[in-house]
DNA sequence: ACGCGCTCCGTAAACGTTTACGATACTATG
DNA sequence: CATAGTATCGTAAACGTTTACGGAGCGCGT
């Protein structure tokens, strides 16, 4: 019977060293599996650990083995963020969650505030050595953090695509495609003059919404239009904007795409303020689904996916791309285009008679 | 002329010493300000660490000093926060680091896993001591995590009050005096018979709201009738299913108070759908207002408040309660209730000809 | 000359782990 | 019986900091 005094705070694995009055050495290979360790001892040594409460100090661990087990996740929370991605990040992450507490990796998300710019704070995150690798999110059509992520040689993967060095692994939502397969079913219904709204900041899924629409147009012989690209935010309010600034055109698009459910909630508002219906008088489809707009009436053509399985494939990305697990997910690709499934509503239920 | 080499990689802080040919310890004192080191050799020391672009390791100043100068706020993601907080944490997220920024300390959110209980989530982070001080939110009515963080002794505080000892510091919403409001501005409109929807999960501000709610009515000499609570969730889906409810009511009310705005969207299209008006044939108050709901029609009457205040004011609750911070944090009151606003809209506008 | 206080700096211990290495006891093999 | 091999364990160094302690140099008053 070993069995000794009651739980007094642990100090640490010394303490709990001597009180099964083993060498520390073994204790520690014991906790962490190791195999050279007696059946019986490793069942003691687990067994005291668990009545006194012991848990590794991370600092320690991590000081002598240079390793952290927590991945970072980092998210702006800009003004324009903080109003739209309505949980965006909050479902990526428990597929991030999913995958990485097979590993024992503990996810942590690290808010950019406001006031301070990304790339210090980037910066200043990586010189901690908080993290063992990390996840950048909102990334820019040129992102300066890419290259100091790959100058310090810590692992990262990006969620969503950019132009600074393709080589760089992310898993980013299917624009291309979303708008390709939104133009076609336009065009198949007669419309050929087609609105694009696209957002106000300098965030790289802008530009690939607007290249993809306007080759999709190519492909279809129609001529690009820059009136016909309208920016605003991707919010409520921004959708207003739009159809406010449509409806002030003189030669009026029949139908339009919304880079934002959101956008559609406020864009029905103003165009039926102008006695036009949505769906009848001008066709409608929007990018992602999002759980709010489900009200809307006629109900609104848009692409919906899994934001959790992207997390689950923005995980394995990852973790290909570091060294201690990168046997364990081998990839080909270090790129995914993460597709959407369409959901056909009457929001771009009418047909256009052509014109021509 | 110092100035040697070329900036290599920086091992630590022995190599930086020796490239300036200093003592070791001089160099730390330097760096962190210490007062023992001339103003010259600081002076150099602050240099060459900025040209070699040295940082210190956190983890072994971690190990040293038992302080990780970095503030975890824990959020649970549960299925139904993840539908309904509405950036609610990202935005409180801007006020907690407006203020932690000050004192040269990180915010990490920390999202418990769905699959893993919460509170042994907390224990390993605790255990990780990967943070100095935590704040928890989505505060259960009786929260064994407030036993477990008081018992490792690290300073916290709470986004949500809760019932497990009142002696714990938090910072929350006035519940209260929203719903107290709220029940005086119907009764003075006429109104006796008012439904008010509570969250379906055991999250302590539900209850909070009720009992507020039933205090209110019995101030108003009007009985309380479980009839009148409808569970539901925070959400389009769970507004929807509120006004269900209430039309399958024998004894329908003519007023309904509704815990989180977006409900109300639901609860429009479904009472519309019955060609019932809110604001005519029923008078509807919302809690807290919501960037989504601006457009519904007629306008939601609703409180509102800053909750990047409530962040700053959360902040300085926990600051408060860590021994480095509380002298220049000082407080008589270790909780505060965060007061709304009422917004007035059209939704409850109408007087109900009192039927006695 | 002596002592005292002050400024500045170097030395070394300590924080809690992990792990390379060697030591021991025991088993199998010749 | 000698030797090699194996299983298990103890020892001690190392990770990168911070900081208590003491020492060197200096000025100044007695």
């Amino acid at each position: 019977m070993v069995q000794g005094g009651k739980p007094r705070p642990m100090k640490g694995i010394r303490q709990l060293a001597e009180h099964l009055d083993i060498s520390i050495g073994t204790v520690s290979r014991a906790l962490n599996g190791k195999p050279d360790v007696n059946d019986e001892t490793r069942k003691r040594v687990l067994a005291a650990a668990e009545q006194l409460g012991y848990v590794a100090n991370q600092s320690g661990r991590s000081l002598r083995q240079g390793t952290t087990n927590v991945i970072g996740l980092m998210i702006q929370s800009s003004k324009e963020t903080v109003e739209n991605s309505d949980n965006f990040f909050l479902t990526v992450t428990g597929g991030l969650q999913s995958v990485f507490s097979r590993h024992k990796l503990d996810l942590i998300m690290l808010p950019c505030p406001h006031d301070e710019d990304p790339y210090e704070y980037l910066k200043r995150m990586v010189a901690r050595r908080i993290v063992d690798a990390l996840i950048i999110s909102e990334t820019q059509r040129v992102d300066k953090r890419f290259d100091l992520l790959a100058k310090a040689k810590i692992p990262f993967a990006a969620l969503g695509r950019s132009l600074s060095g393709t080589q760089h692994p992310w898993a980013d939502l299917d624009f291309d495609g979303v708008v390709n397969c939104a133009v076609d079913r336009l065009v198949a219904h007669g419309h050929r003059r087609i609105a694009i709204s696209a957002p106000s900041s300098d965030i790289n899924l802008g530009f690939v919404f607007v290249e993809g629409y306007r080759r999709a147009l190519e492909r279809h012989g129609i001529p690009y239009d820059p009136a016909m690209v309208i920016r605003a935010k991707s919010s409520e309010q921004g959708g207003y904007q739009v159809a406010d600034e449509l409806l002030r055109l003189d030669d009026r698009p029949t139908a339009v795409i919304l880079i934002y459910e959101l956008m559609a909630i406020g864009l029905y508002r103003r165009v039926m303020e102008s006695g036009i219906i949505p769906g009848r008088d001008i066709a409608v489809v929007s990018f992602r689904e999002a759980p709010r707009a489900k009200f809307l009436q006629p109900a609104l053509t848009c692409f919906r996916t899994s934001l959790h399985d992207l997390g689950v494939e923005l995980a394995e990305v990852l973790l290909s791309n570091m060294p201690a697990y990168s046997q364990e997910y081998p990839r080909q690709t270090r790129q995914t285009v993460w597709p959407l499934e369409l959901i056909p509503g009457e929001s771009d239920a009418f047909y256009l008679k052509t014109a021509k």
